[in-house]
RNA sequence: CGCGGGAUGGAGCAGCCAGGUAGCUCGUCAGGCUCAUAACCUGAAGGUCGUAGGUUCAAAUCCUACUCCCGCAA
């Protein structure tokens, strides 16, 4: 079986490294350009491709993927699989695999197509999440349907730690798909339109917490955003507005009172919220480093979080 | 050179703009109170104010350079 492995994200990673220790090797990774990132904008590259040269695997970097179409023609792959690449793929790349392009994706399809879909999982509290591995089609994430796996989501499961566990299970499930494949032996089931959700991209500023909503409800979105968009809220520090990120784990309390108002008896910070309260145990103040909600009450004085 | 915040006893901060005795909330240690305590009272130790220069009678504070930390943005 000839593969071109297509592929940005972490996510990827677990996968990639099995197509290397156990076969088929891949024939090339195409992955996006190196971004500017960090603090002083340096090119940086994906970490799938400094492990795919590490590896000797050649690398496309097309800014459009169709300017890489006739080299990857040339490779004359039987298979392209796609994990979180970043790019919407068109006709052209749909059909130049002899046998099939196949997607992996870290959700129960048809539940939460689109990029989020592992924090959608913890923030609607899902008791569990998997990987699904589908013929890739123009709709995104809307092919049929090779192959699933789940996982149960623990109730102390984070993006970070979901998105590892599913990178994992990412590997078993392609494994297999190609397994299938090789054999002749995969199916084809078509997403329920019934059951379709679609989770659009999140932007940092979705990780601003709405205090009026059930505490459970912001428990879940502090687990289920971090490490990405994160969460936050601003604190009025006697009348100045400062950016606070909010860190898991967080404890519900039984407590009703004004939602964003606080309550910092012997050192604790706890906020009401629309339906019970929140103890907030992890903090970090705008232009400071990640700090204890008690080392935050010395020396500062909010008064609300709005 | 993308924009911005920060570095002050062990922790978190104030003081800087309008230079002039090192301050707050904790922690630590000792003593006291108490049946007892993470509670309360009294006292003590602990700081080259990130580094290096400069201005000044005098610099945490003003100027310059550097190091490190962080937020935004991607």
């Amino acid at each position: 079986m000839r593969i071109v492995f297509i592929a940005t994200g972490d996510i990827a990673l677990p996968s990639f490294r099995r197509l290397l220790e156990k076969g088929p090797r891949p024939l090339a990774l195409v992955t996006q350009p190196d971004k500017p990132a960090g603090r002083h904008m340096t090119p940086t590259p994906p970490r799938i491709k400094t492990e795919a040269l590490a590896a000797g695997i050649p690398v496309f970097q097309p800014e459009r993927i169709g300017d890489a179409t006739t080299d990857l023609a040339a490779l004359e792959p039987d298979l392209l699989i796609v994990v979180a690449y970043g790019q919407i793929l068109r006709k052209n790349i749909l059909t130049l695999p002899r046998k099939a392009i196949i997607n992996l994706h870290a959700s129960l399809l048809p539940k939460y197509r689109g990029a989020a879909c592992i924090q959608a999982a913890i923030d609607a509290g899902d008791a569990e999440s998997g990987v699904t591995s589908m013929h890739v089609v123009r709709e995104l994430d809307a092919g049929d349907i090779i192959l699933a796996r789940s996982i149960p989501i623990a109730p102390d499961d984070t993006g970070g730690s979901l998105h590892d566990k599913l990178a994992d299970l990412a590997a078993d499930v392609m494994e297999e798909t190609i397994t299938l494949m090789d054999a002749g032996t995969d199916t084809r089931t078509p997403q329920d339109p019934d059951l379709v959700s679609y989770i659009p991209k999140l932007d940092r500023n979705d990780g601003r917490i709405d205090w009026s909503m059930p505490a459970a409800a912001i428990e879940r979105r502090i687990r289920a955003y971090d490490p990405w968009p994160g969460t936050f809220t601003i604190a009025l520090e006697n009348g100045r507005e400062r950016r606070l990120k909010v860190f898991p784990p967080v404890r519900c309390l039984d407590e009703t009172f004004a939602p964003g108002e606080l309550r910092t008896n012997d050192g604790r910070l706890v906020i009401g919220c629309g339906e019970g309260a929140l103890e907030l145990l992890h903090v970090q103040p705008d232009g400071g480093r990640r700090i204890t909600a008690a080392d935050y009450l010395r020396g500062r004085v909010p008064q609300a979080f709005v």
